[in-house]
DNA sequence: TTAACCAGATTGGTTGACCAAAAGTAATAA
DNA sequence: TTATTACTTTTGGTCAACCAATCTGGTTAA
């Protein structure tokens, strides 16, 4: 029963470097040092493998790796190009796991609420001007694109998204990063559109936003507690 | 700013599989249809390659990619076995990951702290007679390797992961697994023991174990939030 | 009976040559 | 001068052959 255990902590302290990561750590030094900005091509394999006095398998295998991890994006007879690096590195694969997991819906949303209620409060704590100003952004987008009659799910992704941001915590951001899409792909494929009417999620997010103005985190977290109300409901009934 | 978020949904949707993707769907299903357990051996590069008519090098990355997931593990010169899935899938990417971002420990901590207070907060609420039985057995191997004087980082670790298991939800689980190994590493690398004697630490765990047994949410939360109380004030000095 | 050993088959790993698509380049026509 | 075309080079992708470690089974010697 114990034995899980033993696995983490001698394959995390691992500090020798097998040949493979000293070539993916020499990649990652060649983005990371030079100025390889997001959309820069990086050298041929030829050209890598000759540098690094390695085969060009190797380099290949180095740089699988590195685009598993959404640092690299290669294109097919082309070359292999830096990408957005950070958060989008962790989010392509995450995704990809929760697709194998299959996590069930309730756990999902479960999580997401009490991710979301915790960042709202550090949000209302914390957030900078340039924070509000963010999330009064995407406040203003939310409610344009709904009150034309259209559907506003990425708008409302991304008025969430900077509230979290505002929460100024890193891990917590990445987390909600990688559950949010995967419970609105969730809701799109499975054909579950909320029939509320506009006027009263617009409400419910403004709420949201004047508790984080005033600072205010007793607030914050009960105005998004309503607003996840519908949600919860659906999840547990 | 909004570009972000275009995306995650265009993305998700690929309804469409590439070849490999097949190849690997394919490979996925040999696991899950027939018995495949842990520890069973995949059959060969060779044999697949033929069964499935593609060339070997697809099935050979096909496998690569199943490892990055941490559903197989390849053995040099020996065979593919068939790794525990399930969590541990989520696990060893993203540690690499977060080796990647080096999320500042704050961040890390903090979260930490949020998942398992609602972990724990719904572990008094859900907990199985059997999940009461695993905890009471991590408490008890925490509390004999802590009185031999030894240090009982893992046996630690156990016991809070039995309490999240015991919230019964999987999302949540998965997320403490990833960030608790972390952290530990985090102390042990950086020399970082606490000098907290013995016999407090398991008075703590205890409370928080009677507090679950009691099914008594308020009681457990108020519990571990005391047992970080250290965790906490390390992080905000 | 048991243990040590050896040869052949099987394994994943590696290599270098080749492929088609893309990008680059120079010549040509308007 | 500009746009188009045709050709060359460079790119990542693929493949079949080969390599060394490993496993397997039977044989042999104690």
């Amino acid at each position: 029963m114990l034995d899980l255990k033993k696995e983490y902590l001698t394959e995390t302290q691992e500090e020798f470097q097998t040949d493979e990561e000293l070539i993916i750590n020499k990649i990652k030094d060649l983005i990371t040092s030079r100025q390889l900005e997001s959309g820069d091509r990086l050298p041929s394999e030829r050209k890598l493998s000759e540098k690094f006095n390695v085969s060009r398998s190797q380099v290949r295998s180095a740089i699988q790796k590195l685009e598993f991890y959404g640092l690299l994006k290669t294109l097919p007879k082309s070359g292999t190009v830096v990408s957005n690096l950070g958060v989008t590195a962790l989010n392509g694969m995450m995704r990809d796991i929760l697709k194998l997991q299959r996590p069930d819906f309730k756990s999902l949303v479960e999580t997401r609420i009490m991710l979301e209620k915790n960042a709202v409060w550090l949000a209302a704590q914390r957030r900078s001007e340039e924070d509000l100003q963010h999330i009064e952004e995407a406040l203003k987008a939310f409610e344009s694109k709904l009150l034309t009659g259209e559907s506003a799910v990425e708008e409302d992704m991304m008025f969430h998204l900077k509230l979290v941001e505002a929460g100024n915590n890193s891990v917590m951001h990445s987390l909600v990063l990688i559950i949010v899409p995967e419970i609105i792909t969730y809701f799109m494929s499975n054909k579950i559109c909320s029939h509320v009417e506009a006027k009263k999620l617009i409400k419910e997010h403004e709420d949201i936003f004047n508790a984080i103005k005033e600072k205010d985190p007793e607030k914050a977290e009960e105005a998004i507690d309503t607003h996840f109300t519908d949600l919860k409901n659906y999840c547990y009934s």
